[in-house]
DNA sequence: ACCTGAACACCGTTCAAGT
DNA sequence: ACCTGAACACCGTTCAAGT
């Protein structure tokens, strides 16, 4: 059992990716290094290859870790613009945690097959209840997903004044549940 | 005059702009290299320097040429959802046209003070047009560039189904008109 | 005035060698 | 099994020197 001389102790991939979070929620992707991480573990940077392919196998593993604290709201029976709030409230909750990873995550969905998540599941059954018809289902979930993630992204770009900021998520989902109620 | 001895003719701005330009439109902000630029324009990598003072002024002066070519809808008196209509399209065609470049704009927003482009006045009358009370334009202004902006990168990411994006567009549209209709 | 070569401080990653 | 040093192919940018 050959042990790092600097730090006495075998390192994990649990410590990696705990550190590449916290990179990562502090700068962003881009800023993350590998050698920067790997500083940051008090290891050489190397080291790090023997427990992740390569940087974009580590920040895949992040985001399938992060994916999945989405809340989602239960099939309780509640009017459905309450569950449009909640799951839109749980969406911008989760990203305003991990910002630059969210983002990394919108240009690479590749990285989740998103439509996996039980997200698409909770749109979908949201919408019904709204009364869209069937074969416009899909679209629309894919719209208001747009819509929604529009906001947090202008949000965290700063795009929305700092004040402003509650105010403005009740406008944006006011004015979705108010097109929902009289599309068509 | 020194000139260059593998090019015969001097660089200029231009040149190195539009190449530029090209290398965005092609692979995006982050694919463009000073040194794969130069290699573009058959030049040293330094000779850039002489003409830009570095890559991110660089990717500012092409976001500043390209913005003012948003076609805006002229205030001729017609219904406001009309447009609405016209300006949500004229965006997502221009930022169709450069993709890459706007998704750097959407990171970057001190590149451009957005405030200043006539897109915030338009939207604004068009808003006041909706009956919207005066003191929830701006917000609602923000809100909607917020909305079309998540839509144009989810198409794209490639989030929206390809030959849906057009029938997902109107759809989008239309959320907004029927909640600006009936909003409060 | 315009261009350039060498150099510096960064990257991600491979590979052979160490314990 | 786990770690590492040297090396390779990339970056952006500075600076002194060339025409």
């Amino acid at each position: 059992m050959a042990v790092n001389a600097r730090r006495g102790t075998p390192l994990t991939l649990q410590e990696i990716l705990g550190a590449a979070l916290r990179l990562i929620d502090a700068g962003g992707v881009e800023s993350l290094s590998m050698r920067k991480l790997a500083a940051e573990l008090d290891v050489n940077p190397m080291s790090l290859y023997h427990h992740v392919a390569n940087k974009t196998e580590l920040v895949r593993q992040l985001c399938l870790n992060v994916a999945p604290l989405l809340q989602l709201p239960p099939d309780d029976g509640a009017p459905w613009p309450d569950q449009l709030r909640a799951l839109a409230h749980a969406y911008r909750r989760l990203t305003r945690e991990h910002p630059w990873l969210w983002r990394y995550v919108q240009s690479h969905p590749e990285v989740i097959e998103h439509r996996e998540g039980g997200l698409w599941d909770v749109l979908g059954r949201i919408l019904r209840a709204a009364a869209v018809p069937e074969d416009e289902i899909e679209r629309m979930a894919e719209v208001l997903h747009a819509f929604v993630s529009g906001f947090v992204q202008a949000e965290h770009i700063g795009h929305i004044a700092d004040e402003e900021t509650e105010l403005a998520f009740g406008t944006a989902i006011d004015l979705i549940v108010a097109g929902l109620r009289h599309y068509r």
